[in-house]
DNA sequence: TCTGGGGTCCTAGGACCC
DNA sequence: TCTGGGGTCCTAGGACCC
């Protein structure tokens, strides 16, 4: 049996800017974008009493909280906190799997002993971190990763519950099924239709109509609902190869005339390149994502002949998919997407064109990673320098894709 | 002043080959 | 002189997570 340890920081990004600027601690705060277009990533816990959510628009948050204070995100910050607690893991495991900017999966099975139980090692962990960076955590313990990370959801903030072998099955009888991490919105009405609400009902309804319903998913939800889940802890040496390297922006304006949605595209397609040609990965799949004014949202992906990731041939490569489509509704967002990736050692070029080409790019994201993003880039980006503001989003990854030099 | 952005996985249909 | 199948790859969309 394995002792895991899921940890859940508190209202992060609120909470790290709570702890940085005195003046916003006790009071009802939201951590948003800087855009306008943009929505709450985090509320406070003071905002939270006055129903303040993740996912609202400023303006829904307002009407909840007229004396809410917005604040800007700051991902440098973030990242840098969160780096803090993930190498603090590592004292009482090298099992940790990072699960977000804020989570982190611990496997603690060979480490009780030395520290003296698990209560002590959560003690530990949250006063420790408590101490250091001034905000708190949740953490759930338990005999796999799905019941750590119910357990830790259960008491928020500063909460530390156990899942002892014994009180699970009592535990998941009366469990709402959308507190399991893998059923979300769709999945539970379609449960709630079918007279289904707790674990305890998933588990005795038959396996052979969920699977029917949802195919691998009905096991697995079968599974669920009894509290099983075999999954490892991987920690991030061990993880495999990222899948995709895509941004998306909403724009600031819905835009119908093509030339002003290609320059979009353009300082898309440098976003995605540098960080595909920083993890050393091509790809050979391009994807463009276009949201129109009324929401609905198409994405268009196509093969490409070689792997690439020159900022320039993704570029061309959305370009030619906006070729295809009708542009008959004002696009809201795009995006850009890299997909069907390999590691790729950097090799120079043998003819003297892309040889000068790939000397040029080497040469400026040398000078972007020292000097800041878009130092330099191409003058159709000019007017938008600035624009693109580069808001962390919660699932990111301080390990990103580390690992993938190794292979 | 309606509705972000980064990912992964699964499904279903069609093309194509044998 | 007809409607078989299996396998694989490609594509689009949607559900889920944070």
């Amino acid at each position: 049996m394995k002792t895991i340890m899921h940890v859940d920081m508190n209202a992060f990004f609120a909470a790290v800017e709570q702890q940085s600027n005195p003046a916003l601690r006790g009071r009802p705060i939201a951590v948003t974008g800087s855009e306008k277009r943009s929505i709450i990533l985090t509320a406070s816990y003071e905002a939270r009493a006055f129903g303040v959510k993740t996912g609202m628009t400023r303006f829904a948050a307002f009407q909840r909280c007229p004396q809410l204070t917005l604040v800007s995100a700051n991902n440098r910050l973030y990242t840098h906190v969160s780096t803090e607690i993930m190498a603090l893991f590592q004292d009482y495991t090298p099992l940790v799997e990072v699960f977000s900017v804020d989570e982190a999966f611990l496997d603690l099975s060979g480490s009780l002993k030395l520290f003296g139980g698990v209560e002590r090692i959560a003690y530990l962990i949250k006063s420790r971190i408590k101490t250091r960076l001034g905000i708190t955590c949740s953490i759930g313990v338990a005999p796999n990763k799905l019941l750590a990370k119910l357990a830790s959801e259960q008491r928020k903030p500063d909460g530390l519950t156990i899942f002892r072998p014994e009180e699970i099955p009592a535990l998941l009888e009366n469990m709402p099924i959308q507190e399991l991490c893998g059923i979300g919105r769709q999945l539970g009405r379609q449960l709630h239709e079918v007279g289904i609400f707790t674990c305890g009902q998933l588990s005795r309804f038959p396996l052979t109509i969920l699977r029917k319903k949802y195919g691998v998913i009905g096991d697995k939800l079968h599974s669920m609902a009894l509290g099983i889940d075999s999954s490892p802890v991987v920690p991030a040496e061990e993880s495999s190869l990222v899948k995709s390297v895509g941004h998306s922006r909403t724009l600031r304006h819905d835009l119908d005339d093509r030339q002003a949605i290609c320059a979009f595209l353009l300082q898309l397609a440098e976003m995605v390149g540098r960080r595909a040609r920083r993890y050393q990965v091509s790809g050979k799949v391009v994807t463009l994502t276009l949201r129109y004014t009324d929401f609905t949202t198409i994405s268009r992906q196509q093969a490409q002949e070689d792997y690439l990731n020159g900022s320039e041939e993704i570029y061309q490569a959305a370009t030619q998919i906006l070729d295809r489509l009708s542009l008959d509704q004002p696009v809201r967002l795009l995006g850009v997407r890299l997909s069907s990736l390999r590691f790729k050692t950097a090799q120079l070029p043998l003819f003297p064109a892309e040889r000068r080409q790939y000397l040029l790019t080497e040469a400026r994201d040398h000078v972007n990673d020292r000097y800041g993003d878009f130092t330099i880039m191409s003058a159709s980006l000019l007017e938008q320098k600035g624009k693109g503001s580069h808001v962390i989003s919660p699932a990111w990854r301080p390990q990103g894709l580390r690992n993938i030099a190794v292979r």
